[in-house]
DNA sequence: TTAAATGCAAATCTTTTGCACTGGC
DNA sequence: GCCAGTGCAAAAGATTTGCATTTAA
């Protein structure tokens, strides 16, 4: 019998009509494997397939980044204007933003919880409320 | 007797202490002379100016729109990975992204609450926090 | 006079693309 | 075998930087 914890690439792929070929199944275990939720950007994730010896090129990392958050595997995060992060937690939930550091992390509590949120023009539908903190060490 | 209404790049710089270049000044007049609120990335700063047929350098306009933003006299908006808006408009509210057209307009309301707002983590403070509703047409 | 600001072009950095090759199904 | 997916290198696009020139104080 299956044990429903372990985190199986080929079916979380299959769930959205991914293709499971061999760079996003070991990207996905570099992402997921350790169930935790983590914050990174294409580079990073290319830096530790290369550390784990790992053979994929970096714009395969960025296709298959992209696939995924479009697939609704991953959350895609934009904080920086130059950089990209995605987010292996999928609800809505807000992010500290680290200025110096560039680094993006879960802001605590999910309760945040927004008040007279406009609506949306004619014509239009909210796709998503991003929610940055941006951060400053003192 | 001034007019208190008319809008002054010359001390508008001053009291943020920037010297009053030329281009400065040109810039200022284009972002505030109308006294409307605005929202525009360097590029469109630089097409602007151009079309008014003033002279300056996109690298300028770069420049100008960061010492603008730092000394506090425009708010810095981070929507889009590529792009990096500017906003005339300096009390904190919360943006409308149109995905498809890249503009950016003003929510509506300035009353939008934020309920529990998480606290800053240790030696650390709140520097902003942005709040981004992407919008799609339908 | 002199330190700050500017202009230009070249550099940088992240991300995307074109195209030939590879590998799931 | 077919077509989606991949790899590589080259391109793209936004922003920045280096350095010689100009300009405000």
């Amino acid at each position: 019998m299956m044990n429903p914890n372990k985190f199986c690439a080929t079916n979380w792929l299959y769930k959205v009509g991914l293709r499971p070929t061999k760079q996003r199944i070991l990207l996905a275990n570099l992402l997921m494997g350790d169930g935790k939720h983590q914050h990174f950007t294409a580079e990073d994730l290319f830096e530790k397939a290369k550390i784990c010896k790992l053979k994929v090129s970096l714009a395969t990392v960025y296709n298959t980044l992209h696939s995924f958050s479009e697939s609704g595997l991953l959350n895609k995060v934009i904080v920086d204007g130059s950089r990209c992060y995605f987010d292996t937690r999928l609800d809505n939930h807000s992010h500290f933003f680290w200025e110096e550091t560039g680094k993006l992390t879960d802001a605590p509590g999910n309760f945040l919880e927004i008040k007279n949120l406009p609506k949306p023009p004619k014509n239009s539908k909210i796709t998503n409320v991003d929610i940055i903190i941006r951060l400053k060490e003192n």
